[in-house]
DNA sequence: AGTGTTAGTGTATATTATACACTACAACAG
DNA sequence: CTGTTGTAGTGTATAATATACACTAACACT
């Protein structure tokens, strides 16, 4: 199991900023290094791309395997190549960022990984390699892209409050957004089923809405474009 | 000059997406293959990622040899990585896509080319591996930039009237603008220099203008984003 | 001197974004 | 069962922005 080439080449790998909401706080996904470089540092997770699966099928394997986390919203982010990234040798890696709905499955600790942990977004450790430079890319697309594109949803629970969403785009933004102006434009861009259910709780409770995905692949079709 | 690996590797190669003004048609750089696969097919000019280089670099490189095009505004676009996109062995590419000033120093078959030539957009011959679906990706990526990010006077000459940015934004975006309309917001950024300077030829002189770059850093800087 | 072609300019109207405050309802405590 | 507390839910007036639209100015050429 061993493979010669003419040329050297560089080594590719994949790395995953998951976002997922914990305690209603914008968090990302990390793993303490089970191994050196970097040991015991914190990292994002991810490895090496094997040579008969597409990035996206390495993402989400790497991610199971390191922290028991499937099941999300996967996107590619960017191909980070800077020269001495990683000490050990010549590494590219393309980045992905990803959704998760529920950070219920708790993450587990896998292969590669001594643990792993929800991390606030404004309370971030350290981080090996170029990690950091990643995550920023990847909060500034995010933010970038919530204005233009309905993913926020990925985050939430299937069924969910105006005010769940509002709060959770405030997160994400970082700035307060006005109640009445916000449910105004986001029901009338017509994504959004109410639903006859409630939210159960102390207090007043709220009407549960549902995300409508082929609608919104309609709209796209016909030019429309979400915008918030 | 051989290198041995515990696992196999993809290997990595850039393809670049240039695009220009020939005539005042958009155009995208393409070369024709003097070697298989897909010999005498045409293609994006592209190739092997050196160990030691970053992938930019490795994309100026491939465009000096093969097209003799340098000096241009290049940006990373997508990585592209379906398993069999070249019948050869498994290889990703990290498209980029360029604009240039001048379609002036005429581009010149080099290694690998066998002819280069400039092809309008709307009248692209057939593509050889996947690079149909990279020119789409990129071609999308132009439209919507070019309507927050002031990177169409990458493709201009350095000082140009207002009609000549008008007709250019109308070709990128397929559509007519208002002129008035169009005039007014683009001076209202304040990021055109007008010069003591005229164009010349048959009927009335236009004023030139120039780009200001270091004014269109500070109003970034200031949170201001250009949008047309 | 006249003709043809492009350069250059302002205003009125429609659309969209913003700012803002009260009532309705449910749970819980006493 | 009633009062208190905290969230849900709703409309309008104003400001800002986008759009639609037509004529005069300047130069080159005949």
């Amino acid at each position: 199991m061993s493979h010669t080439y003419k040329y050297p080449r560089p080594a590719l790998t994949v790395d995953c900023v998951v976002f997922g909401l914990l305690e209603d706080q914008l968090s990302v996904l990390l793993i303490q290094r089970a191994a050196d470089p970097y040991r015991d540092k914190f990292a994002l997770p991810g490895g090496f791309v094997g040579i008969d699966e597409t990035l996206e099928a390495a993402a989400r394997r790497e991610l199971a395997e390191e922290t028991n986390v499937c099941d999300l919203y996967l996107e590619q982010l960017y191909t980070f190549d800077a020269l001495q990234r990683d000490p050990r040798e010549r590494i590219i890696s393309v980045a992905y960022y990803g959704l998760v709905r529920q950070v219920n499955h708790q993450p587990a600790a896998g292969s590669d990984a001594r643990a792993v942990a929800w991390h606030r977004v404004d309370q971030l450790p350290a981080l090996a390699f170029d990690h950091r430079a990643i995550f920023d890319t990847a909060y500034q697309r995010l933010q970038a892209k919530v204005q233009y594109q309905p993913i926020g949803f990925e985050l939430l629970p299937r069924k969910f409050t105006l005010t769940q969403i509002q709060s959770l785009y405030e997160t994400i933004l970082g700035r307060e957004l006005d109640k009445r102006n916000f449910r105004k434009k986001l029901l009338a861009m017509d994504l959004l089923e109410p639903l006859e259910e409630f939210s159960r709780g102390a207090h007043r409770a709220a009407r549960l809405y549902r995300f409508n995905r082929s609608r919104y692949r309609l709209l796209v079709k016909q030019g429309l474009h979400f915008e918030l």
